[in-house]
DNA sequence: TCGTTTACAGACGTTCATGTATGTTAGGCG
DNA sequence: CGCCTAACATACATGAACGTCTGTAAACGA
């Protein structure tokens, strides 16, 4: 019953697959080995194949799942003369249609966002940590070009701003998924940002649409 | 080796603050009823005599926290002449006040905020979900006045000015627990706060100081 | 075509935490 | 003052999960 390298990667994806349910569904700690063979219509052994422990295979969820950061920070920041309010907000918006419109990526942030970092995962909550700080900075210094051009109301700082925003986004997710999914992620969501970043641009706040 | 009444108390509230010390260091699930026992000064027959398992633990230092929904929605928020934007915003530091000072509180929140709530501890966030729901509600009930008398900027509703206040207490207080403590939460937050809520307020926020 | 190795299934041994059951001692109460 | 029970400590039994080890049949390379 050697199985073809094709049929491998296949039971490998669904080993994944089953990982990622099980551990939505009876959080990560909880979930066993067992479990997760169950789902995925194999024995604990062919999981040991393909990875060494459910520390592995968590790290195999979290490598899996392209995070807001990235998209936001995206490289047109950079340039000088971009709208940064106009990137980041459509940045924003485009990845949490993304999030919207994809189960997976909702189990596996959700995932995520309830397991436990304490311990074996604490690398994770380090790394994720170091990912925020990187995000933060970028786009404080992108905030700190548009305060240099008199863009920025005059009751933000670039720091405070690009708190704002941060915490805007992970409570605007968090909530989301934490909570049953019961509202419009994309559209309240987009909305929301939209009022921020009014208030965070200057004067002509009001006169905007 | 009978204890006196008053001796039993004291054992108790042992064993809860060492719980909270280990949940803290090792995750709750990581942790063990021996672990709690040790840092306790007694064995795991001192426990389960106070406590049914790790769950009730888990409670009990859940029921001990103060979380910063009461605070914030305070009585005054209902008295119809209240100017809510101070209220909430004092309400807010002196909640933040308390926590940058009290070690203890700032363990149990962070045990809170990293533990694994599925299976077991489920209802909790189901409280928890209430919790927020009702405060949501309370919140944007008031800023639902203040928009009628024409003191909501035209660029929020009551709802996302709601969303936007919970989020960034939330996102405060998340990144200042869960990454080190590396800032000034009292000063910071306090700071931010004010400049959203400056936001919120009305074509006066530019003269505002 | 034949040996080797891959890709598992299944069995095994071990650890470890849990909950309970029993033992023990002294406090409180009549 | 003596009994009962509170307040634990200690010993025990159980079971779950883990990691490993062996078996095996078929794929793959030479």
């Amino acid at each position: 019953m050697r199985r073809t390298k094709a049929e491998a990667e296949a039971t490998r994806r669904q080993i994944i697959c089953a990982a990622e349910r099980v551990f939505f569904k009876k959080g990560v700690s909880n979930a066993t080995m067992e479990d997760v063979a169950k789902a995925a219509g194999v024995t604990r052994g062919a999981i040991y194949w393909h990875f060494a422990n459910k520390t592995a295979l968590f790290m195999e969820l979290y490598k899996s799942v392209p995070l807001p950061q990235e998209d936001m920070v995206a490289r047109e920041l950079e340039s000088d003369d971009a709208d940064v309010f106009a990137v980041v907000e459509r940045a924003a918006a485009k990845w949490l249609d993304a999030l919207a419109s994809d189960e997976q990526r909702q189990r596996i942030l959700t995932i995520l966002l309830r397991c436990d970092y304490s311990g074996e995962f604490a690398p994770v909550l380090e790394k994720q940590q170091h990912v925020d700080d990187d995000h933060k900075c970028k786009l404080e210094s992108a905030l700190a070009r548009v305060a240099s051009k008199g863009q920025l109301s005059a009751c933000w700082t670039p720091r405070s701003a690009a708190s704002a925003l941060r915490w805007m986004m992970k409570g605007l997710c968090s909530e989301w998924l934490l909570h049953g999914r019961r509202f419009d992620l994309a559209g309240e969501g987009r909305e929301n940002l939209r009022r921020l970043i009014e208030s965070l641009r200057g004067a002509d706040a009001t006169r905007a649409r």
